[in-house]
DNA sequence: GGCCCTAGCTTGTCTATACAGGTCTAGGGC
DNA sequence: GCCCTAGACCTGTATAGACAAGCTAGGGCC
């Protein structure tokens, strides 16, 4: 401790095990087919004894390689049935539904909201595969901008099913948000996020007052409650002024 | 059993063992001593032999209970050494923050990374704030470039302190990634995300093939391991090509 | 003192064998 | 035709025995 010359020994004792440990190579056999599109998600994985044969190892060795794959994720065991691709892998990152005008006061500046457009729309095909509803089903559709003080911070361009949450297009949502009466009415089930950086189209760059060059944080989520899907939300932050924070902290 | 009689279906009287793999016990056992205090951070964990003296259970029992309290970051093993506590009230980590190689590959798709830099470094000022460590001191710095088959997916900038994972500098960094390095020699304990968008430099640009209007998204990650801030990354991923995402679900 | 070398510990891996319990299906008894 | 059972196959767990490689302390040699 304490030293205060920097050398760095560059002598290499340990990196990883040797060469390969055989369960490791048997992990990288499944992999490998993975990768290759020969086994998809959903598929069956070779049974240990399969894998047994296929690859002369011991049973304990493809056991502990399927074992290992599946506390990763990328398997799913079920016992006496088999082993099977999990379904497409999610990054997961844990992000809090948060209520935007919370996020601002927290942050100790004024919420304010602009109603760009509220209205009622039938589903068209492509949003009534995204709601998993028959097209022409009732929508909501909302557009609102939210202001931190003088500064646009979100643009909410939001879809909601009106069979999940009656009572939508009722609202006031310069004085409650959308997530605060969709909360309400629709109790959060669940929530997936999708969080992507573009450079937004022109509709949107006016209402962040953006210059034709700035990047956009886009956060996707969809939002289930009581097995519905309630509401689908795309979520634009100028990329100068918005970030996303979380700790993973194992408990 | 041909008895001729239908056999009764009685729920309870042999049915104990079920409810408790021997494993799971040593596992308990050993955390049960870490969360009453009489093992503590850094405190060394019975060896693998003494734990099938004290639980008579054999080694290969011992030694998946100790493999996956490793895993989980619970505990931290040196081969040759002993086996010791990685840090306070770590139960399981419910996240892994994921290695970009293992995500390519499970999304199907073949893995290379090219190693642009790899060298070691004085923390500047702004660097040992950063790590809560005394300017000057001993810092690993890699830059890597990850591949989806023949297209970059994340620029990989990262300063490692050397004092939580010695050896940095002399991996391979084609054949294992920094991630697997890493959680090996320096179990997670906890991480900070933020996630925003920009429009990278030209130098970032440049290493992800991007167009001078693209967008792209930066994930900065910071990871402590047994009390230290043991690992900064920047990871660059192009907006068109990548999205995190996560699925919320209240328990 | 300073050096090397080894004995004895450690983890890391692999194997063969065994038993338990879940799941599915073909075939036999009614 | 229906039910029900036996067997085949699956995962899950446990064990004893074996070999490899990393580390350390201590003994003996120079």
């Amino acid at each position: 401790m304490g030293a205060g010359i920097v050398s760095f020994k560059v002598s290499a004792p340990m990196a990883m095990p040797p060469a390969a440990a055989r369960y490791q190579k048997v992990k990288h056999y499944v992999l490998e087919r993975i990768e290759g599109g020969s086994l998809k998600a959903g598929e069956r994985v070779p049974s240990e004894n399969e894998l047994v044969r296929e690859l002369a190892v011991s049973r304990m060795t493809a056991n502990r390689a399927l074992r290992e794959l599946t506390a990763d994720g990328v398997l799913v065991r079920l016992a006496g049935v088999g082993t099977f691709v999990a379904e497409a892998r999610v990054h997961a990152h844990p992000l809090e539904v948060r209520n935007i005008g919370d996020e601002i006061r927290a942050r100790g500046h004024e919420h304010r909201a602009r109603v760009v457009a509220l209205e009622g729309v039938a589903a068209t095909p492509e949003l009534a595969e995204r709601f998993e509803l028959p097209a022409g089903a009732a929508l909501g559709y909302s557009l609102i901008t939210h202001f931190e003080g003088a500064h646009p911070l979100q643009v909410e361009e939001r879809y909601v099913n009106l069979e999940a949450a009656p009572g939508y297009l009722a609202n006031d949502f310069t004085r409650v948000t959308p997530h605060e009466f969709l909360i309400r009415v629709a109790p959060l089930q669940r929530a997936e996020h999708t969080v992507r950086a573009l450079v937004p189209e022109r509709r949107i760059r006016r209402l962040l007052k953006l210059e034709a060059d700035e990047a956009c944080l886009l956060i996707r989520r969809r939002t289930f409650s009581q097995g519905r899907i309630a509401s689908i939300a795309d979520l634009y932050h100028p990329g100068s002024r918005y970030e996303l924070s979380a700790t993973i902290q194992p408990r």
